[in-house]
DNA sequence: TAGATTGTTAATCGATTAACAATC
DNA sequence: TAGATTGTTAATCGATTAACAATC
């Protein structure tokens, strides 16, 4: 009886949650308050409150909520239970970095196939896993079922591979390359443009070097 | 007299509108409507014109905004006018493939120097960039006066480097490690945890599994 | 001029925060 | 019981959208 519409914020701020709770249950601790944890990030506590009550009631009054079960509660909403298989798309430098990137495997993610359209690369082994064509695409991610895939081709490229995605019954990308995908509802695309993030932060550069720079540290550093 | 709060989607916004001014341009097109910019993504015209109304007014009553025009505009206010150098520390398989990436050269962003604390890495050369050891950081990034950085270190060193980035005069950090950084006032700090975007669409994929999948697509993909 | 589209103000919507009764 | 902290409602804040006079 609640489905309310869950904002975006609130399930990313989940997995932010999970990652303190887990250095928390590491240093021994076995219950924390809200507002213990929303003061990690300069959040507010009512804040974290209203984001776990959404899903539940974890907390216990006067107490807080305990680690563990915190944590097996986020973990199972987050879909985290199980272990995922994703496809890769597009084996170029960024593409076989995400391949070996240990920050995946360590959480319950596994890319277990990659494909690309140069047939230079097609057989060859990445990690440990091994390049197939393009045109397998489709048949090879619908018999294993594979539901999440990473996106790092070329922009000119990007709609047409998430075309193939979603035929194959993919129904969350996360798309490095830097083009708008259409994608059919039901389909969720996270998009992660490294260039417009280094926009941002060029903006803020010339911003602040405007308006004056911050005056928080030391008069001078290292030895110039 | 306009010092008004820009909010910080407003500024990602003008990246992602450059990058259609671009596209247009390539396609020969000299003027481009907020109604024809707002569709290329699904957002309001009227969010378009505000957005940029923020900056100042580069439309033309009746007629919409000339493309080449607003393009100047848009590098103008996000500082891309210039090149930026650009320091990355943690030259692992993520940090390596940044390096390499296409996708950050091209855009007046240059990846100059490169940091580990590996010894056995310092000296050797990735890219074009050769390996400093994380020792020489704060003087020569000062000396050079780089004031924009990625950090792909593992999370437990992340804050302890990130300090060292403030203290040799970065004001902006595109932080790839799961860690939240406490900096200095005037220092911008940009996340990209990949492993929060991918529990998000682990979340949704575990969502839209048991609310009943999308029905856009013809019954049945590939051969199977 | 008539048609179109901007820049901007006012209305709406959604998300964050404050406040507090419920309760451990 | 007294103290603390949750879960939740109401108030606030900020961002998105609608509407329209200004004007090309």
């Amino acid at each position: 009886m609640k489905p309310t519409k869950i904002p975006e914020k609130t399930v990313t701020r989940l997995s932010i949650y999970l990652r303190c709770l887990e250095e928390l249950e590491a240093d021994g601790v076995t219950s924390v308050s809200s507002r213990q944890l929303a003061e990690r990030f300069g959040l507010n506590s009512a804040q974290v409150r209203k984001d776990l009550a959404y899903f539940g009631q974890f907390g216990v009054r006067g107490l807080g909520y305990y680690i563990a079960e915190l944590k097996h509660n986020l973990e199972r909403i987050l879909g985290l239970k199980q272990d995922w298989e994703v496809a890769l798309v597009g084996v170029g430098n960024l593409g076989s970095a995400l391949i070996a990137y240990k920050g995946f495997q360590a959480r319950g993610f596994k890319i277990g196939l990659a494909f690309d359209a140069d047939p230079a690369k097609t057989g060859q082994v990445v990690g440990d896993v091994q390049i197939t064509d393009i045109a397998r695409l489709v048949p090879t991610v619908h018999r294993k079922k594979v539901k999440i895939a990473v996106l790092t081709v070329p922009a000119a490229a990007a709609q047409s591979v998430a075309d193939l995605l979603v035929e194959a019954g993919v129904t969350a990308i996360l798309n490095f390359a830097p083009a708008q995908l259409t994608v059919p509802e039901g389909v969720k695309v996270q998009n992660v443009d490294l260039s417009v993030l280094l926009k941002t932060l060029s903006y803020h550069t010339v911003r602040t070097a405007r308006t004056g720079p911050q005056r928080t540290d030391p008069p001078t550093p290292g030895q110039s």
